[in-house]
DNA sequence: CGGTAAGCGAGACGGTACGTCGCGTCTTAAG
DNA sequence: CTTAAGACGCGACGTACCGTCTCGCTTACCG
């Protein structure tokens, strides 16, 4: 790591224009969106040049990458004290991120560049989903212990349940509900013959 | 009630032009992808002058929502005998689609344009899903009459469920087994206890 | 079917149509130019076909070269009593053809299409200067029946030199005085000492 | 006293690429003509983007207007021992610049646009004719102190006459004489008798 | 402490694609 | 057989970005 750090020669890279060009992506990615933010928009609105951008990433891709990155919520593994209300929990900040402008966007271009680019969707994966399914088995072991949910339930396949189903109630929201309603209540269809002692929606 | 279709008056557009236009466009979204492909080199391919293009469709993504549209399936309703060989059918008809490149395009481009244009998300959803959603209603109906399924069972969360699954395992492709023993995993962790009789996994 | 038509069969072309083209052409010509002059503008405000005008003519060259044409005025020979009278005549009536935005971009018409098209030059020539020419000759001679001129004036090279001057001052407009002040001024000039009584300016 | 020229920040711009957009202008000019000549084929053949000459001309006139102008002869001041050889001289260089094909694309192309545009002729006129007929003032001067001329002849009046028969001589080429004869002998004419000793014709 | 090497804002560069417009031709139905 | 309407193939237009390449300057460190 420590790798020629301090041993470059010549100028250092600015930090302040790492945040600036991450700054304005962002702020263009919200007003404008993905297709049509340019390059040169970022750098005159970072008060950079197209070289500085270029120097840190080699296209637009990488950098809008970087800048989603850079937005991402520290992984909290919520404790309500019960397994539901731990869900509701998880639901709730799902769908402050994802119910916002810039959330349908980031949504969209990781949506279709991991489609698009399946080297994309695998380092995604590992970044991000990946400690998210891990600390989601936290969340179900205590609801073991606590007696809500049956000892062989399991906990990928629960995570990748309830993810499943808020990327498509993002991509095709329900018209008749809310978003967060509507994803209650396909897991409480799904799972409720899972918990013991049935389960309360606590819509 | 004829919708005025013969009475405009002077040249009628080309049918010919019509199909040939959707044709390229489809032909090289599957060759080089729907970023690389220019509006010149579909005019060029299909025979056709740009005007002819852009007298139809105002944009690219017009253009290209309508060749995806051209595609789509028929509707076909399985009946296999059993409940759990429809749903195979289902996820094998749905593999073929969707795991060759351009049914990646297909997919990405739909997402990402239903997560920026909720009108085509809304249009999409009718036009497409409803009635896959409407056809699936028959399938469970003839699984509860033949007993495999509780009289409860709820189709169209069934559907919704099946759907989220599907997409979230196009987006993130499991990397330790194949797409379809993946779906098939996680709909039988789902929905075996639903199942009177359980339920035997033909994997 | 037998029946051998006597005329020319169906319908004849419309003489009403004849002229809505060449006024429409005239007016566009006067309102945006020869360069920023469509057909389909004619042809719009004409209220007629585009294919009703290119079965009368085989390009926009050729129709405006006929609107220009249909706008020629009468050969009017002038005659006032006096050789310079006559000359300030023609200097008066070519002021009020040239001086307007039409007159200007018909000059510019005729010059730019001549001086790329022999054949026209040509045409131009024998349908139009040449007989002004020639009626320049009688009013030459009727000046040197009253004495006014030498009696071996060179009429052809009199209107000549009458003709330039004219195009050079609609080319160049000179700032200081007005068009025909010029004019007049550089005849005075060249043709003072070829008057046996001299020459008196009528300006 | 310096325009600046040095101050501008970022990268100068080419004057290789100056020089070769004027070439491939000039020699397109040529080989095709004013109409049929494309911004994208001069860019091709000048191995340049399209932006780098939109970047410098905002038109495709603006740039012929300067490939015209970069083409301009230097000034030269004829001086061959006679009042009538220099004048000889002047029509000879005029032949030569007007009477090819380029010559004649050229004077088609700023007469049009002086009619057009009256602020572009008296541009052309106080960069390009005002110098001549200033320079022409000092071949009249020399032939005056010759005795070659009358006293009072008028240096402005007689360029003036000189060009328009020259311009006329152009856009309407005499058909039975050459170019270069039919301008002398309308100049023998003009000004046989301004010269105390007549005037002997070189043609 | 002065040289050297990289970073910097600015902006020009060669390209590619865009969506528009005009040309002159072709195809309808109506007359 | 012409007409008004309008679609057609073509090709140029001028614009917008891309990712690269100079410019003339900082700004560090290293000898």
């Amino acid at each position: 790591m420590s790798e020629s750090a301090k041993k470059r020669p010549g100028r250092p890279r600015s930090i302040e224009s790492d945040r600036a060009i991450l700054q304005a992506t962002i702020d263009l990615l919200i007003e404008v969106g993905f297709t049509h933010m340019s390059i040169d928009a970022i750098a005159a609105r970072a008060g950079v040049g197209k070289s500085t951008i270029y120097r840190r990433y080699s296209s637009k891709e990488e950098l809008i990458a970087d800048a989603i990155e850079s937005l991402r919520e520290e992984l909290v593994i919520p404790d309500t004290g019960s397994f539901w209300g731990d869900i509701d929990s998880l639901i709730e900040s799902a769908a402050q991120l994802t119910l916002n402008p810039l959330g349908k966007q980031t949504v969209a271009m990781i949506i279709s560049t991991a489609l698009t680019n399946p080297q994309f969707a695998q380092m995604y994966w590992r970044k991000y989903l990946q400690p998210r399914r891990q600390a989601f088995a936290i969340v179900l072991e205590r609801g073991k212990q606590r007696g809500e949910l049956q000892a062989d339930a399991n906990s990928d396949l629960f995570f990748d349940t309830i993810s499943s189903i808020m990327l498509y109630a993002s991509v095709f929201p329900p018209n008749a509900e809310s978003w967060g309603t509507y994803v209650r209540r396909v897991l409480d269809f799904l799972f409720r013959d899972k918990m013991p002692n049935g389960l309360t929606n606590s819509g």
